[in-house]
DNA sequence: GTCTATATTGAGATAGAC
DNA sequence: GTCTATCTCAATATAGAC
């Protein structure tokens, strides 16, 4: 079988100069997008690398061309995901001249829409982390910790502004951020819900959480 | 190596007319144990057949005596943990003549408790599943699925008697129990929140839950 | 950059004796 | 019930040509 991504993916011939190609960064990038299909449906573990390049129509051979081996794939998913992931919500939890509960209302909406947008590439559920190399754990596990931080300090705001009360803002972070984590294995787009519904839901969870302190 | 296991286990003997001898008994059982030891450490895929049969000092051989394959192994322990557990909660959450809220609270401290004392059982995270079969996976689920409705039911309950405002109990158990099982992937005994503390702070977090209709 | 063909390893599982 | 020895096969990864 031919490389049925080439075909539409080439877009203009262009100055080689660069280290990389645009059509391998198009392969590239098509072969993480049908890895992270491949990997979210049937676990990390099941799926082969003959599965992969059957996926994209390539060989085994040249998927090493564009990866050093099946870790780095999944490292690039996961790596490519989460920051900007990260990126984006910390950018929303730190917007300046907005109060603390707007803000982390504003973080919430992002963090299901995009669990729900993007599940495929969602794959940081601590076991397949055991596929990866010590350095790369500690990349993701830094990417986390600076999201779960900055969730921290709105909610820490929060209560020094009069409006959440909690005991342990961390605390609070951790358990916000599972709750929200554990929607991806749950949720499915063609269900009741829809996903303003669910963000909507969320975010009332959310802000019930950061006033636990309230009730006696 | 002979069975290290072996000879503090063997109690007294015993009747053979049962089918399983009483010494099969309990090693199949250190099996297990050891099993989920390592499997939770190091994650399933990552663990072999002679992993295995080292920890507990025996051929991989007389392992398949016990067990038919490895999945089975896996499947045991889920299970076994699961049956148990989901027994355990569902008890507590039916229990006659306690008002919803103090059943909820004492299902949250048995949860947190089972999470934090018996981790290494805890293997029913998503990726682990897809290494069942069907029939394990549907038995595994239909476990999950009656504790669940057990916690919305209680939800309920505490809703129709005024006590908690939300506008979906399932939706509501979900959350709950999402944020209740994260706790296993960062939680260590050794560190500074002892056991007590962290369930009273996740009963504070439920209830906040069960209450998030209430803010505007 | 892509292929065909193949090396290599390590896994799960089994045979058959004791 | 337990062992030693081995089978079988699938998986990752590589060699080398085009």
């Amino acid at each position: 079988m031919t490389a049925v991504l080439q075909t539409g993916l080439v877009p203009v011939p262009r100055d080689a100069s660069q280290p990389t190609s645009p059509i391998e960064r198009t392969m590239a990038d098509a072969i993480l997008a049908r890895a992270a299909s491949l990997f979210s449906n049937r676990g990390y573990h099941a799926v082969g690398i003959r599965d992969l390049a059957d996926a994209v129509g390539l060989s085994t051979s040249t998927l090493y061309h564009y990866y050093a081996n099946k870790q780095d794939i999944l490292f690039a998913i996961i790596n490519n995901f989460l920051e900007e992931f990260t990126r984006r919500l910390i950018a929303i939890l730190r917007e300046t001249g907005v109060p603390p509960r707007e803000r982390l209302e504003h973080a919430i909406t992002d963090h299901v829409t995009l669990t729900v947008t993007r599940s495929e590439e969602l794959l940081a559920g601590n076991p397949v982390l055991n596929a990866l190399s010590q350095e790369q754990r500690a990349r993701i596990a830094a990417l986390r910790r600076s999201y779960r931080d900055a969730v921290r300090d709105v909610i820490a705001e929060g209560v020094v502004a009069g409006d959440f009360h909690v005991e342990d803002p961390l605390l609070t972070a951790m358990a916000m951020l599972d709750m929200l984590d554990g929607i991806r294995s749950w949720y499915h787009l063609d269900g009741q819900l829809d996903l303003p519904e669910l963000a909507a839901r969320y975010r009332a969870y959310a802000l019930a959480l950061c006033r636990s302190g309230d009730s006696p």
